[in-house]
DNA sequence: TAGATTGTTAATCGATTAACAATC
DNA sequence: TAGATTGTTAATCGATTAACAATC
């Protein structure tokens, strides 16, 4: 058994991060006021192919205009839909280092449809204390919070050791969601959404394409 | 015009984003002083096809032995070098807030071939002061130093609305790759490279995910 | 040797792109 | 109307997966 399951149906991957991108752009828009906005439009500003935007917008279920384009209020209103942003989704953090308070600490969260609603850490020193208004409560108290307050939603960001045991208690107690932040890849049944964010992946990618091209430039160099 | 270019030849993308998980699994089992590790195992623990580890494997060129399968120390070195983590690159990092600081004070990058030399800022407030040994220096010395220690790396922080100006004026002065961490999508030379880190983006296949699986659990219930 | 595991070559699958008719 | 833009259907492309021979 080796396959593993990609997508439940619906969006491509590829689609749905892409989504965001449109929003930010398409808000960027709205204030100036824009009523319409095209494919070709969205597609230069992001570096994309026309064709490509009409394939994603069209998941979303609008509908443009020809010759016109897409309402741009309704566009940014079902793009946000799509992405579930139209509801608060509750969050529980694990782990208040550095990053778990700069997460904490990022109000904007919010007009993402996040909402963090304590963080928890296992350090004395922390508990009790607050951060931008949230409090640290101890980790003994993780689970219970979660089944009684039904959260959905469990944002990791302790060292990668620790990342496991908690994934596998916080899912024990209901959590339907992880975005895991440990450089580790969590094992967890497959029915629960695990949204990794790992900061050395992404900068895998970039240190790599910065070796090729450092690369290319100095033999491009040397031909001359 | 509408084509982009994807990748300038070289390894895959999404094989690129998966080499991180090996090199952190293949860690934690070198502590356990193995010496060979198959594509069955890695396949195992990262949800993986065993297929599809040899063909990411075979890419960095490591060969393996039947029956054995890799020789763990080698595997590890070949894949760091694949990713240039052997190399420590120098970083600049561009707004000292929240996440900035989240990241300043994360050691573990030099691991990872980071190395983030110096931070720049446009608040008096936070100019002079120092960020975990790093000093913040004044946005207005970015250029000039960027020429002068010729960095090739800045990591964007910055609000969104100064995104953009702050890579173009990185990118004139000689900046080779960005690390960009601002929701929004940044115009420059297709020769710069630029790794895009939004936490919105992740967030919205999470929340999107999380209400699909919702929905369908409830419809479930509901059937019974 | 027998059996496990690699690595190659071919098939499949899914996303992107192209072509073009429909529409405002 | 003419022309720009959408949306559908088909072609292409690249990554994943399957099949299987080679090898230790």
């Amino acid at each position: 058994m080796e396959k593993v399951e990609k997508h439940l149906g619906g969006i491509p991957e590829p689609t749905l991060r892409r989504l965001p991108k449109y929003i930010d752009l398409l808000k960027g828009l709205q204030s100036t006021n824009a009523k319409y906005v095209s494919s070709n439009y969205i597609a230069d500003k992001l570096n994309l192919a026309s064709i490509q935007v009409r394939k994603d917008l069209a998941i979303t279920g609008i509908i443009g205009k020809a010759k016109l384009g897409f309402d741009l209020d309704e566009l940014i209103r079902s793009l946000n839909h799509t992405l579930n942003r139209d509801n608060l989704n509750d969050a529980f953090l694990i782990g208040v280092g550095r990053l778990g308070s700069a997460l904490i600490g990022y109000r904007a969260f919010s007009t993402y449809g996040l909402n963090i609603v304590a963080a928890f850490d296992n350090d004395p020193e922390k508990v009790g204390k607050q951060v931008n208004g949230i409090e640290i409560l101890p980790v003994t108290k993780l689970a219970g919070l979660i089944k009684r307050m039904k959260v959905n939603i469990g944002i990791i960001t302790v060292p990668a050791e620790s990342a496991q045991p908690i994934a596998e208690e916080i899912v024990e107690a209901g959590i339907n969601a992880i975005w895991n932040f440990a450089p580790i890849h969590l094992k967890v049944a497959k029915d629960v959404i695990v949204e990794n964010t790992q900061l050395t992946q992404s900068l895998g990618v970039l240190t790599h394409k910065l070796a090729a091209k450092l690369k290319k430039d100095s033999i491009m160099t040397f031909n001359k």
